[in-house]
DNA sequence: AATGAACCCAACCGCTTCTCC
DNA sequence: TGGAGAAGCGGTTGGGTTCAT
């Protein structure tokens, strides 16, 4: 009997990643760290979608068949602000496996990762290395920061490979440097995320969806999300895991954060709200 | 400009190693 | 101590891009 896989390949995507799926597992990794669990992570990394903040009496107004025409899925109703705003949110997790999100980080979305070329000095030390203990890439990587073993492979196997085939490679300097300059290692998280915490108030409008800020941490793609959105009944976006956490923290639902995010069913529903809260 | 070949690299696969109970 | 599950690792692949004709 073979082992068991590690996730259920019928329902997770495969291939490139989107650069909204990159951005939901970069968040929640500066949020929360991986938790030591790759496997369990893409269920927690997933984003809220929609999340719409309207009226009340909006909502109480339809009928369960206008709201899932107008919401797609049943939704959850959480209602805030002294009973005037209901949240509708539907969380749906990261649809890719533990073993994808843990590669995709680890060889792509560290903040450490050095993007560009590889330096004459760096092709040095590889030559060298793998000279003294043959294809194992992760210990070469590790002696050159911001390089990761798929890199380092990829160098030897398109490059570094064929001098040494050619006879072009030695340390003597007949290796003539690349002209393309090697891009710095920047972080690509910005560093006014870089607070642990984000809040905001939400200024609704009728007609004229106002969004404004209480704190300058609220970082520009969120805003940018905030303003793309928009519906002609109230607030319509999509925000990920760290932000909607950030904002219900803001709006004083603390307590039902645990609730929502510990749920461990697998079927991105909310867990268990405290009563003071009422939800669909 | 079109097309096929070569190149590059992100992502996947599956085996090995590690960790925890 | 052994088994199960998760992480680590290296080999391989597939598809997009660049180059040559």
């Amino acid at each position: 009997m073979g082992r068991a896989p590690c996730c259920d390949k019928a329902n997770v995507k495969r291939g490139p990643w989107s650069p909204e799926e990159d951005a939901a597992l970069r968040s929640y990794i500066h949020n929360h760290g991986f938790g030591g669990n790759w496997i369990a992570l893409p269920q927690k990394a997933g984003k809220f979608l929609p999340l719409t903040l309207f009226f009340s009496s909006f909502f109480h107004d339809l009928s369960m068949e206008q709201r899932l025409l107008f919401f797609g899925t049943p939704p959850t109703r959480v209602n805030a602000c002294e009973h005037l705003f209901d949240f509708v949110v539907s969380y749906e997790g990261l649809k890719r496996c533990g073993k994808s999100c843990r590669l995709r980080w680890l060889n792509y979305l560290r903040p450490d990762i050095k993007h560009g070329s590889f330096t004459k000095e760096e092709d040095d030390m590889i030559f060298t290395l793998y000279n003294k203990i043959g294809s194992r890439w992760s210990v070469i990587a590790s002696k050159l920061p911001g390089r990761t073993d798929n890199d380092v492979k990829n160098h030897w196997n398109t490059k570094l490979k064929k001098r040494v085939m050619e006879g072009k490679a030695s340390h003597s300097g007949s290796y003539h440097r690349s002209s393309i300059p090697l891009l710095s290692a920047q972080p690509l998280i910005p560093s006014a995320q870089a607070s642990s915490s984000t809040s905001c108030v939400l200024t609704p409008a009728i007609g004229n969806q106002e969004f404004q800020s209480s704190d300058e941490s609220l970082d520009a793609s969120l805003q940018q999300e905030v303003y793309r959105g928009g519906s002609e009944y109230g607030f319509l976006w999509e925000l990920d895991f760290g932000s909607i956490t950030d904002l219900l923290s803001s709006s004083g639902f603390d307590d039902t954060i645990p609730s929502i995010w510990a749920d461990d069913s697998g079927e991105g529903k909310l867990g268990e709200l405290p009563q003071s809260v009422s939800y669909y």
